[in-house]
RNA sequence: GCGCCAGUAGCUCAGUUGGAUAGAGCAUCUGCCUUCUAAGCAGAGGGCCGGGGGUUCGAAUCCCUCCUGGCGUACCA
């Protein structure tokens, strides 16, 4: 819609600029305005111009405004032509334009902002991606929220999308844990046992040797020698309790992954394809008993290794080889969400993709940057190692899905983000998620009581919008034209922080309209061009948090009154 | 040392990819409930966009440089 009034305006300035300089398709640009007394959408093309014109942008701007201004009576969109201080040409829109977006939401309903941006393409978002040491803590919940919904954002926007889960199954951090785990199992019978230094101190680890330990009860197998045999069990034991649990937490969180890529099925196949392949292509080469990868060509300070001196690969092999498979498996395009702790693992996978001759293009890494809790105004202290950590389920526990997943969505990614468990969880205006769902759930409460007045919402798409004329109305609707915009755009940056900030505003704008106007009155004619305002507002706003994966209520618990202590004393 | 991220109101952050007088929320202050939910609305104050240079009609945004904070810099993953 919005798209159409833009094009529409081009063309104008282009046969404008084509009569008066002879000059044809010219570039002009056309963006909306920021504030409403630049009208509502506006031009640079005077200022971009005037230097290949030869002429002050303000000389060009007249000439133009003239000229649009002698066709403008039989142009059904454009209200006025006017030109602003250092060239700008600001375009004011007829309200009846705008008004027609609510007929059109109304009647697109869910599908309202959808689009095919994405053409179709068929994109692989890796995210959260876990060591399976431990419970998911809150920076893999961060990244479950924002791949999770990138993934809605992108589909809406018509790509092809899969989520799909890394697990690093066949590291060293996986004997390390065996190790630990055993260790908590021995300390069960002697005490005196000494933990690994470098072992996972958390109490679950505790737990799950318990755990082990009914289920060998009287064995004691585990107790004499460990051999392979026991050391395997223990090991698919402890991999299957923690998988299960990571899938667990982030099911609970309302992610549902395509794919669980377990790492050990790269070993060994395609972990030498991968090493043969960059061989062939002669970016490797032998030296100290370790095979080495020429990353210097590509710009690193010094090359990589890929096969340790033990001949076992590196994790940076298995992850080319990861990539590789991606590849192969024929998607257009990859994401990849990676941790804070990533920053030059990542430069090195895309030096070898490139040696691999694929396009840098294909492949995109974000880093999901570390999260700080914070209670009364104090950071938490998080130590994995030390066992003391906040996990992704506690804070899921303490502040709701929804209040974590907004609180995560809010912010641009990159940034480090202070997370306000507090604010998190009061029930209040203060709390943007409540504010933006406090919204949706007054339309519902309208709409029912509606109902009740017998006022019929079916017909709604043969109300009279003349009815449409308050400040608050055409403010909400040139909002709700937005929202296409705000869903292209935060799919091809990839930030569906836009959205969060989009659907707070919508909320604002909305409050406020309720605030001035009723809806439901004796004026049957007004309340259903009232309705139908409202639930198109409501449409957007269910939309908008479906693609943040935050719920949409019909109603929000009423806040009990507080009564001012006044009155008791 | 090198690399990445950041530095915008007292605090936490936006800023539609270079536009016009830089915006929200929290905190502070002032008003608004006999009404479709006050979990709401309206209004006020609060700024050297880290500093300095450059690019041009125009810079918070791009380039250079310096300062500050966080993280990374393994034959760990």
């Amino acid at each position: 819609m919005i798209d159409n009034a833009k094009k529409h305006i081009v063309k104008i300035v282009q046969e404008s600029i084509g009569k008066i300089y002879s000059i044809s398709d010219l570039p002009v640009s056309v963006e909306r305005t920021r504030d409403e007394k630049f009208g509502d959408f506006s031009t640079n093309a005077a200022m971009m111009h005037a230097h290949k014109l030869k002429e002050s942008p303000m000389s060009i701007g007249e000439k133009l405004c003239k000229d649009i201004n002698k066709s403008l009576s039989k142009d059904l969109f454009i209200d006025k032509v006017e030109l602003v201080k250092p060239g700008f040409i600001n375009f004011y829109i007829n309200k009846r334009f705008w008004i027609d977006v609510f007929r059109e939401i109304a009647l697109a309903k869910e599908n309202y902002g959808r689009n095919n941006t994405g053409e179709g393409k068929k994109i692989l978002v890796e995210f959260v991606g876990s060591n399976p040491t431990g419970p998911l803590n809150v920076v893999s919940a961060r990244a479950a929220s924002i791949g999770d919904s990138l993934c809605n954002i992108l589909s809406f926007n018509g790509y092809d999308v899969k989520r799909e889960f890394y697990v690093n199954d066949a590291g060293e951090q996986v004997t390390t844990f065996v190790r630990s785990l055993i260790a908590r199992y021995k300390q069960i019978y002697n005490p005196d046992f000494k933990f690994p230094e470098d072992g996972y101190h958390g109490d679950y680890v505790k737990d799950m040797a318990k755990e082990l330990d009914k289920i060998y009860k009287g064995k004691k197998s585990l107790l004499d020698k460990i051999d392979d045999d026991v050391w395997n069990r223990c090991r698919s034991f402890y991999l299957s309790k923690i998988l299960g649990d990571q899938q667990r937490d982030v099911e609970d969180f309302g992610v549902k992954f395509d794919n669980w890529f377990r790492e050990k099925t790269l070993h060994v196949e395609k972990i030498n394809n991968a090493w043969i392949k960059l061989k062939k292509l002669g970016f490797t080469y032998p030296k100290d008993g370790a095979l080495w990868f020429k990353s210097t060509e590509f710009g690193d300070d010094e090359d990589r290794v890929l096969v340790k001196k033990n001949g076992v690969p590196t994790y940076f092999l298995a992850d080319i080889a990861y990539h590789l498979d991606k590849f192969n498996r024929g998607f257009d395009e990859a994401i990849d969400f990676m941790g804070p702790d990533h920053h030059a693992h990542i430069a090195r996978l895309k030096m070898a993709m490139k040696a691999l001759g694929i396009d840098e293009k294909w492949l995109d890494i974000f880093i999901v940057q570390q999260v700080n809790l914070m209670r009364s105004g104090e950071k938490i202290k998080m130590s994995k190692r030390a066992g003391k950590f906040e996990t992704m389920r506690d804070l899921v526990s303490e502040v709701g899905k929804d209040a974590a997943r907004f609180f995560f969505l809010m912010r641009t990614q990159s940034s480090h983000l202070d997370f306000d468990l507090d604010l998190a969880k009061e029930k209040s205006s203060k709390n943007p998620v409540y504010y933006i769902q406090y919204a949706h759930a007054r339309i519902c409460n309208i709409l029912k009581h509606a109902e009740k007045e017998k006022i019929d919402t079916e017909k709604i798409d043969k109300v009279n919008t003349e009815l449409i004329n308050k400040p608050e109305e055409i403010e909400l609707a040139k909002t709700l034209a937005g929202f296409e915009d705000i869903c292209r755009v935060s799919a091809i940056t990839y930030e569906p922080h836009r959205i969060a900030g989009y659907l707070l505003k919508l909320a604002g704008i909305f409050h406020n309209f309720y605030n001035k106007h009723r809806v439901v009155t004796e004026n049957k004619e007004l309340t259903n061009a009232r309705l139908l305002i409202i639930m198109s507002t409501k449409i957007v706003l269910a939309n908008g948090l479906e693609l943040l994966g935050i719920s949409a209520p019909e109603k929000m618990q009423n806040r009990e009154k507080e009564w001012p202590n006044m009155i008791l004393e």
